[in-house]
Formats: C-alpha cells, structure tokens, sequence
RNA sequence: GCUCCGUUCGUCUAGGGGUUAGGACGCCAGGUUUUCAUCCUGGUAACACGGGUUCGAAUCCCGUACGGAGUACCA
C-alpha cells in the first residue's frame, strides 16, 4: 500500500453523530494516519427531507473533541470540493446519463404507489417483489427497457415523474473482497435495480458515493456493517463507470449493552450513559441528548473505549494513547462480529485517564468546579491557594473516576460538614462520645506544632494511654470532621484543614449530636 | 419471507489442528487502609449444537439453531 491512501468519512447530517459514527471515523482516522494518507469528511445531504441544519456544525464540534480532525472537508483544504453533495448537484446528473447513454441505467416511471402496491401483492403471496428483470419480463414495470422509445420520449416531454435505475446484470455470480470479511459471493439475480437518481433531481446515496469516493479518489472505503448488502451494487456502479474500485472494509456494529439489537439512543436513556460525544439539543423537540464531554469524560479515554470495540492490538495492551493506536492499527485485525457496549468498562478507561493526569492538570480542570460549590455554599476557604487545592487533588484523586466526583470527595477540605450520616452516627456516636471528644478537643490544643507525625503521636498515645480503643475515637472523629465514614487518611485532613477548623468541627459535632 | 454477515467466560476479546483455552471489565473472597475508595492477591466463568475430515477438532468442511444487517425516490 503506498502513500496514496485516503479515507472519507461520510456522515448524513440528520442529526447528531452518534458513537457508532465517532468509531467509523476514528478507524478512518487512524487506518489514514497510519498510511501516512488523508481523511476526508464529505456531507452526504442528498436527502433534503431529513437534512437538520445544526448537526454538520455538531459532526464538526464531536471530530474536533475527539481530536480527529479530517484533513480535507468543508471549509478545509478544499483540494476536490466542494464537500457536501448538496453542492455537487450538477456532477451527479452527468453521471448518470452516462449510465443511461451506455445501457447500465435506464428510465423508469413506476409511481410510488404502484410500487407498494406490487410489494404488498409479493407478500400477499409470501414472496418478494424484487425491481429487476424478473418483474420486467412479467410485463409489471413501467421503464424505458419495456417501453418504445417514443413512449418514452413522450412521457418526460409530457413532465412525467421519473427515476434513473441500474440495471443489474442477469446471472452473474460476484466475487467480492472485504479487507476484514473476506470473500463474499453474490448472486446478481437476487439483487433488485437499484434507483440511482431521485425524481427531485438528486442522486441516491449509491449514485452520490461511488461518483464522490471516485473523484476524491478515495482508496479505502472504511464504513459500517449495515452497508455491507449494498456492495455488490457499488461494484458493479465501479464496472459501469469502466473505473478502479477502491478497497472495501465493514467495520462491525456497536450492540446494545444488555439484550438484542443495535445500540439506539433510547438504551442510554434507559441504562444511563451517552450515545452522543457531545450534548446535543434538538432544535424541533427543546430535547437535550448528553454528551460523553458533558458527563465528564475525557475524549482520548471515551476515544480509547472505542478503538477496542471490535479492534483489537493482539497484545494485552489496552490503555493507548492516540498516536499509540495509529501506530497499532490494522484493518485486519478488525472483528467481524458486533461488540455490546459496555458503561462500565467505559468508566473503567476514564478512571485510568484520570489516573494519568498530573495532580496539576487536574487541579486546573477542579477549579471551576470547586469555585462554583464554594461560591454556592457561601464559605470561605483558601480554595484559591493552588498549593493547597494540589495537595487536596492528590489525596483523593485515587478514588475519582470523573473529575465531578472530586467535590464529593473533597468538600470537607473546603467546608465544615453541614451533616452528619445518620447511619454512621447512630452506629459510631455513643452516649459516652460527647465526653471523650471534649478530651480529645483538649489533647489537640495541647499539640504546639500541629503537623502529621505530632499529631499521630499524641492522639495516639493519648487514645493507648486511656485503654479506650482507637475505633472509639476515630470514628467519631472522622464523622466531626467529615460529616461521614469515608475519605483519606484523618491525620492528612486534620493538619490541611488546621488545627482550629479541627476543634471547631469536633466541638461543632458534640453540639449536633450529644 | 428473501439476501448477506456473524457465533470463545455475563461483557470486550486473545488463540486457530495436540494449550492447565490467556487477558481485561464486572462479580465474589482475602490482604492493605483502625473509615470508604484505590491498590495487591486469589477465585468464579467460555469454544452454540449436530454431523463429517483427521491419529487428534474449539480450530478445517457441511448442516441446524441463534443473533445481526439489508430488503425506501433514507443514508
């Protein structure tokens, strides 16, 4: 392969891109990446019925997050534009007249209502009605390949509706290659004549691709599985032309996580995740969609996730980095079977980003997010020392698999508990405890310099001592100090936090809870 | 219905004529943490079924079952 690769990713902007696209990209991204070749995004917005006019701008915004931008597409490096085949209106019809004037295409007048008509008889019958020579010769279809040529004449002189249809040829047996299937054998008898171009006077998406990804010159067509029944047109469409077909691989589809099927918006509403990489807002329905970016994933975890559903390096490496997986890539190392989702393993990839990243980095990603629960609860604290709010993040960001969860981790670095476990106080606070913990309030005055290793001794030696047992007194104390039996180790808090805000909270905690 | 594609632990998968069928997520247990989480160690658990081919099949072939996709003047 040389250094000729280019791939395209070709969305239908119908609305926003879902995971399922993000992975047909990133494979595209990467198998051009790794080939030293281009990424193309072109638009396939040939159904003007569907089109919805924010989700090209949202395809944009998810490739950019997710850091695979395409090299050439609307408004970038415009070497074979324009780039949405909305634009490229004129190319298409020359196209197909070609077709026309060489005998693979040809005319055809059937309404939609005859149409259906035909199919629901087929049924009736439990057969199916197939558009090709088959129903032709049954004298059933009304085309240029039945009519006369006046006939036909007439009726587009006339302003009559009409399609331009391939003709498949009669019983030929295709030998078809998939980089990751294999060999697929087809019978062409079985295949139904194809409409090409719409009465509307626009393509079909068949017609549009092969005359696009042959143009742009395309050399690795990378698309889902749910393509894979159009194949056999698309190379013939390639014989027609007399052109090159390029290289064809269907990437298997991304299933649902529990039960059958393929993975749909609804299941992430129902199950709790994101289908989408970024929020997305209906402009019709005010719905909001969420967003792996939104949920606070980070995009090369969310971008990781994905490589490894159905690719896979053949090592028991699985934490990669993006130039990492340009580098691994390998079509022929794609599954042929569909991959379930999974959430959970989803969070597991995040929680190792999150793992990754510098105490600094996340220190500037916590924040705005600290700033804002500050704010909101009307307390001061020296939040805006980043030495501070550093030392914090290392402390818990071990137990964080989202930067969100810092807050809930960390809040009582900032503030005083404003509640206490009822659970854990009922279990922890005794009758007896009020008393101890004024003991122990005068134990920690008694400590000068209130540093880790001082405070560890005295509290200590003071709980041996008394022959109380230190689960009688830290406990109680971690409920003061916290508000709940959860967090890192109590000397670290005590010592951040300081001595007064320790007393105080302790002294607070008997008043609360006796 | 028809056409095509697929099928290894619950899930993602490695392996591909002779393996104790490996890893990861999840789950369970133990250890660490006088808390919780993390972490560490261990455990649980799979070749869809039936026929062939072969000395030998999870691996190759055929069939069945199951799953998926397509079957639009949608992409």
């Amino acid at each position: 392969m040389s250094d000729n690769v280019r791939v395209r990713f070709a969305p239908s902007p119908t609305g926003p891109l879902h995971m399922g696209g993000v992975r047909t990209a990133l494979f595209n991204y990467l198998f051009a990446k790794k080939h030293n070749g281009t990424f193309v995004l072109r638009i396939e917005d040939t159904d003007q019925t569907r089109y919805v006019a924010n989700a090209e701008q949202y395809i944009v915004d998810a490739l950019e997050w997710c850091a695979i931008p395409f090299d050439e597409g609307p408004g970038r490096n415009e070497k074979f534009g324009p780039y949405r085949q909305s634009e490229r209106k004129d190319v298409y019809k020359q196209y197909a007249e070609e077709l026309l004037a060489n005998g693979w295409a040809y005319y055809a007048f059937d309404t939609a209502e005859q149409l259906d008509a035909h199919r629901k008889d087929h049924e009736a019958n439990g057969k199916t009605f197939i558009y090709n020579w088959h129903n032709r010769e049954k004298g059933r279809l009304v085309n240029s390949l039945v009519l006369s040529e006046e006939e036909v004449q007439q009726k587009i002189a006339a302003g009559e509706k009409y399609v331009v249809r391939f003709k498949t040829p009669q019983d030929q047996t295709l030998i078809l290659e998939d980089e990751v299937r294999g060999t697929i054998k087809i019978d062409t008898n079985t295949l139904d004549d194809k409409i090409l171009f719409k009465s509307d006077g626009m393509p079909t998406y068949h017609l549009a691709n092969i005359v696009d990804d042959h143009l742009m010159e395309i050399s690795h067509v990378i698309r889902g599985e749910e393509w894979l029944p159009s194949l056999p047109l698309h190379s013939l469409l390639y014989t027609a032309f007399g052109w090159e077909s390029p290289k064809f691989a269907h990437l298997p589809l991304i299933l649902k996580p529990v039960g059958k099927g393929k993975l749909s918006k609804r299941d992430g509403d129902k199950l709790g995740f994101p289908v989408f990489p970024l929020e997305y807002t209906n402009e019709k329905t005010g719905d909001i969609s969420r967003g792996y970016k939104e949920d606070g994933y980070f995009s090369d975890a969310f971008i990781n996730m994905l490589a490894l559903l159905g690719w896979n390096p053949g090592t028991e490496q699985e934490l990669f980095s993006l130039e990492a997986l340009v580098e691994a890539f390998d079509l022929a190392r794609v599954s042929k079977s569909g991959a379930k989702f999974s959430p959970d393993k989803t969070k597991w990839f995040n929680q190792q980003y999150l793992q990754q990243k510098t105490d600094n980095e996340l220190v500037e990603l916590y924040l705005p997010i600290l700033k804002e629960n500050v704010i909101a609860s009307e307390t001061k604290q020296s939040f805006e020392d980043k030495t501070y709010v550093q030392k914090v993040v290392a402390l818990i960001k071990e137990r964080a698999v989202f930067v969100q969860d810092f807050w809930d981790l960390s809040s009582f670095f900032f503030q005083d508990p404003t509640e206490y476990d009822p659970k854990a106080a009922k279990k922890q606070w005794k009758e007896t405890t009020g008393e101890l913990m004024k003991e122990l309030v005068t134990v920690i005055e008694g400590i000068e310099e209130f540093s880790i290793e001082n405070a560890q001794t005295e509290i200590k030696g003071w709980i041996t001592s008394k022959e109380i047992g230190f689960g009688k007194v830290m406990q109680p104390l971690r409920l003061s100090l916290v508000g709940k039996l959860a967090g890192p180790d109590l000397f670290e808090i005590m010592t951040m936090v300081g001595k007064e805000t320790t007393i105080k909270r302790i002294q607070n905690a008997i008043t609360n809870l006796g």
